[in-house]
DNA sequence: GACCGACTTGGACGTTTGCCCAAAACCATA
DNA sequence: TATGGTTTTGGGCAAACGTCCAAGTCGGTC
């Protein structure tokens, strides 16, 4: 068969990934054109309509590919983490990584605003924003959360997105002086109410 | 002099103003073009040049001018409410009105993403945001909240932002169920630490 | 009436876009 | 050396883009 053929093909396919990726970062998702992709991953303008159907075909494989092998690290490291609390000061720490201008958070960024337009990569994304805090809800369990889990995982979730989209706009914003409010929030002793009016 | 005709100049710029924020929630960011702002304002394809310089100081006017009223007049009706803790209580009430796909979310959303790439976009949201927090942050303090109310109000305004942005995701998502974590963050009695390993 | 400045019109420009396709290049097999 | 399937090439297409501009409209002053 042609088997050399079809690694180099895959070999392709995945330079047009990661020149895609790096690209929605840098140009925004609707500034990204099938010529650029191509010249940054070295390849002829063509090969992009080989290898995928259309730009946003690409670009949805492109985002999610990255963003789920982040997301799901960042909710496993946490999961290691022995306490909530400490949990909460860890993740801190690793969000002051993202300068919410790097790479990496404007990727994030760009895939919430696109995946409002796009019903299939809006599924993709919900899928793994789900199972993070589905495994964030049931580690603040086992480790003695006194209050409703899903909601705080919620929370805390939407906390960490929103922290990385507030430090696009002020990246002096120093992450690790917001523990207190998130500790408090994620506290396993039995000081926590229901509901109420 | 030529009063007749300033006003109506005026008028046709509001009307373009209109038509762009508008068609930033739609469209996105950069799928608005001079010509869809053109023909939804109900004028000449060249007026948008006549009234702004280029296409994103247009964008920029227009969604500067949206989020500065809502995010103030968010934060302005939140400072009324008696307490902290039933001040969260509104506010998630408040941001159930928001689906995370109608155009007041989808505008704001753009405008984080649009500030990435634009500094002078950047550096008027970060003005608006910057406002919102130090006014939640006071009050806060005048309701006698315990903790560092700087912080508390850095991460209730991130989670706002986060909230808004998963809804997009997942309409379905009960904001109001999660006024536990967030009460438990705004908590008013001393129970609170000042940091920690 | 003529005149003037503010505003509007609609088309023109050069560029870039997503997508397509006939032809060439490549590699393992026969 | 031929054959066949896979991958790559580079140009072509119609459409849309931001910006510009000469001509035209409008209301108010001489």
């Amino acid at each position: 068969m042609a088997e050399a053929s079809a690694d180099r093909g895959r070999t392709t396919r995945q330079r047009l990934l990661g020149a895609a990726a790096a690209l929605i970062a840098e140009a925004g998702w609707g500034g990204v054109s099938t010529r650029m992709v191509a010249e940054r991953a070295g390849v002829a303008p063509g090969v992009v309509h080989y290898h995928f159907a259309s730009l946003p075909d690409l670009l949805i494989a492109a985002s999610t590919g990255v963003a789920r092998a982040m997301l799901e690290e960042l909710a496993g490291r946490l999961a290691e983490q022995p306490d909530p609390e400490t949990g909460v000061e860890w993740l801190l720490g690793e969000l002051s990584r993202y300068t919410g201008t790097d790479p990496a958070s404007l990727l994030i960024v760009e895939m919430y605003l696109a995946a409002a337009r796009l019903p299939e990569l809006r599924d993709l994304l919900h899928e793994i924003v789900a199972d993070s805090r589905a495994r964030i809800a049931s580690w603040l369990r086992d480790r003695g959360h006194a209050g409703d889990a899903e909601a705080t995982a919620a929370v805390l979730v939407a906390a960490v997105d929103g922290l990385v989209l507030h430090r696009g706009l002020d990246p002096g914003l120093d992450l690790t002086a917001l523990a207190g409010p998130l500790r408090a929030m994620v506290r396993t002793d039995g000081h926590e109410e229901g509901s109420g009016t």
